[in-house]
DNA sequence: AGCGCACTACGTACGGTGTACGTAACTACG
DNA sequence: CGTAGTTACGTACACCGTACGTAGTGCGCT
């Protein structure tokens, strides 16, 4: 038995420190901080191993004793933002309120780090800071007379629709903090190109919308509006 | 002036062909189609440059006269599943039966190639096959009386909750692929841990509604509810 | 008390990535 | 016909995740 096949394992499911051997130098806490701080700072793509060792003042290697793999690493961002979430101790009773505060809490919460929405997914679902969101959720839903199998689905429509609006909102907004030239440059590009592409009369019905010129969009109205949209559906 | 400061473009607004020089030995039809194969074989973190030039039978830095940029191949990459829709000549008048018969064809294409949903974002707007997927979808919408922004919102929800939903569905049905070890494996460490949770009392809605037990979920079932509300949202 | 072992720490190394740069061959235009 | 711009592609650099080996440390058991 020399090499253990890499044992499959979720992090949650590990004790946090072991029983024998010197006490670790960093709590899991240390550990998503240090990475959150990089990714707000420099973006999900300066979140590497080395980078967060280096933050943490120890050497790359040391860091695969606390998170065997960079997955794992992930998940315990994924955690520590969701601990930013302020769930009241009890639902005021309107659940349709409190569903909606939520949802404004996480669309701050995912600008403030804008990393989150790349790394949504159903497999971080099982972390202690999302276990009690869920439960918090649930909780508010006390009042929304449905079988539970109706209230997950709500509750998975409304954190889909989030999800995929604010990371609209912030790819448009961020698009250019990568690249090597400004965003109105990329701005310039890009509407000149659909400009022309309109031109060619292909696509009439676009063309006859974008005649109209709204002037700039209402970001969270349409936020907003999406999400009355969900719960209305579930409401009727 | 020895070197341009990496002029800002989008891969489109450039000619395919260019008018000096020999000529160019692929056609961006072609290289998609290798990357396509590449990402729908090994998935999408094996489309690589250097892979997707020895597919072509290239070396590695010719491919960077066609591609610019890797972002540049993923967006040919999603302009050619997007080729892949059957789009009637008319629409049959029913519009939320042609959404629907849409959003059933994109979700069959993304089952196809599930690498997909991870190139979704709203960057990736402007390709030729995208825009006539929009018009196609603005023509279905002839007869739903509304105006042109209240139309464009109902197809980013559209797209943005089908795009969610496969995702999860593939997430799920591919989350062994990549590890060492069987999807069994991963799915009883993964519920043996939930259910050890559960089992400190700390959630206790969530163990009611585990408690009941509805056996296996129907995929497609959840997403035509969702796409329904989705739809009877913007209906009434 | 003391032994053994699980644990921490970390340097080195391997195979992979995107892509900047330099050079050689080729062709369509002025 | 020359020449400018394009294609082709080898080399090289910085960076990535992580397997592996070694050394040191201190808890738990006998």
């Amino acid at each position: 038995m020399v090499g253990r096949p890499a044992v499959p394992e979720v992090i949650w499911a590990r004790p946090e420190r072991a029983g024998r051997g010197p006490k670790p130098a960093f709590s899991r806490a240390d550990i998503a901080a240090a990475a959150v701080r990089l990714a707000d700072a420099e973006g999900l793509d300066a979140v590497s191993m080395r980078k967060v060792a280096a933050e943490l003042g120890c050497g790359t290697m040391s860091l695969y004793n606390y998170v065997p793999r960079k997955e794992d690493l992930y998940e315990l961002m994924f955690d520590a933002v969701s601990s930013e979430y302020d769930l009241p101790e009890k639902p005021s009773g309107d659940w349709r309120a409190d569903i909606l505060a939520l949802a404004h809490q996480a669309r701050a919460m995912m600008h403030r780090h804008t990393w989150v929405p790349r790394l949504m997914s159903p497999v971080y679902g099982f972390s202690p800071n999302t276990l009690a969101y869920i439960e918090y959720t649930l909780s508010c839903l006390d009042g929304f007379d449905a079988p539970f199998g109706e209230k997950m689905e709500l509750i998975a429509m409304v954190n889909g629709v989030i999800t995929t609006y604010v990371a609209n909102e912030i790819a448009t907004a961020e698009r250019g903090r990568s690249l090597p030239w400004s965003e109105e440059q990329e701005q310039e590009i890009r509407t000149r190109y659909l400009i022309s592409q309109i031109a060619t009369g292909r696509y009439p019905r676009m063309a006859a919308g974008f005649a109209e010129d709204p002037g700039p969009i209402d970001l969270e109205g349409v936020f907003d509006r999406a999400l009355g949209r969900v719960l209305d559906s579930f409401d009727g």
